[in-house]
DNA sequence: CCTTGAACCTGCGGGC
DNA sequence: TGCCCGCAGGTTCAAG
């Protein structure tokens, strides 16, 4: 489920609450996700404080009172459920429960292709997980120049390109195609002859993003809503899963096509 | 280096 | 109703 603004929206639910918060015990219930467990994941957490959570690209980043960092991926279906207290029986996925000072946290993955691991804070940014990762779109470093240059190199089509986390951390196939559509570029037209909409890729981009942050941020104001029913907000997508449907700008039909192995939406008409 | 396809895993909806 | 298939918002690895 969660691209950029999913993770961001769950990042800003769980700050408020787990700010502060010591944990006092932690739960493994099963010794892996997509990648194993620390082996002393439990007692390197045990007695910390979370001082804050971050977030690059889609990782959360849980900072604690000691040298460690807790990183965690949702994958296609993870989620962080806060309650006020445990649960009297664990869901079928509920994979590591943490009793903290006065919320019960639990990671749910029914299909384990999340993560959760630990990183010394010191070497965050060399972190095998993080290292290769481009700007977040959010940050300076996603500039128009840089894209471009990015752009250049690349001769494929620009959709699978703008889903490469190595360019720029964070759009999900859900948003590549909404974003391409803000643009009116296609989908399959070759990176390299996008390069001239560089500024407007990367401003549509960013709005796209912040728009879907904020229709989420509305809908999620405190921790219930993290633990809530449905979970992930509703945003009102231009293109995505919209196949047949009239485009919102021109009426055509929006057209579905499999790009990578992923599919993509988009209209043919003010597309181009 | 770039690009694609398959693999990882569970759940759900559609078609028969 | 039940079964089978394909598909799902992510990443990684192998191979072309």
């Amino acid at each position: 489920m969660p691209e950029l603004p999913e993770v961001e929206t769950v990042r800003r639910g769980l700050e408020k609450p787990l700010k502060g918060q010591a944990i006092r015990s932690v739960g493994l219930r099963r010794k892996d996700l997509r990648i194993p467990f620390p082996k002393d994941l439990g007692q390197r957490l045990t007695g910390r404080v979370i001082e804050s959570i971050g977030r690059k690209g889609k990782y959360l980043l849980f900072h604690l009172d000691s040298e460690d960092v807790v990183i965690a991926h949702l994958g296609m279906s993870g989620n962080f459920l806060l309650n006020k207290k445990a649960p009297e029986i664990f869901g079928k996925h509920d994979h590591l429960v943490m009793q903290l000072d006065d919320y019960h946290l639990t990671f749910n993955d029914p299909r384990r292709f999340g993560l959760i691991t630990l990183a010394k804070a010191h070497e965050l940014q060399k972190h095998k997980l993080l290292a290769a990762m481009g700007p977040d779109p959010f940050e300076k470093a996603f500039s128009p120049a840089y894209l471009k240059e990015a752009l250049k190199r690349r001769k494929g089509p620009i959709k699978p390109v703008l889903m490469d986390q190595t360019l720029v951390a964070g759009v999900g196939n859900i948003y590549a195609s909404e974003a391409l559509y803000l643009a009116k570029v296609a989908p399959g037209k070759p990176a390299h002859k996008v390069a001239a909409a560089a500024e407007a890729l990367v401003a549509d981009v960013r709005k796209v993003l912040q728009a879907a942050i904020e229709s989420g941020g509305s809908s999620l104001r405190d921790f219930m809503q993290v633990s809530g029913e449905g979970g992930y907000f509703q945003h009102r997508f231009n293109v995505y899963d919209r196949k047949g449907e009239p485009c919102r700008r021109c009426k055509t039909p929006i057209k579905e096509i499999r790009q990578a192995g992923r599919s993509t939406f988009f209209c043919p008409s003010c597309q181009k």
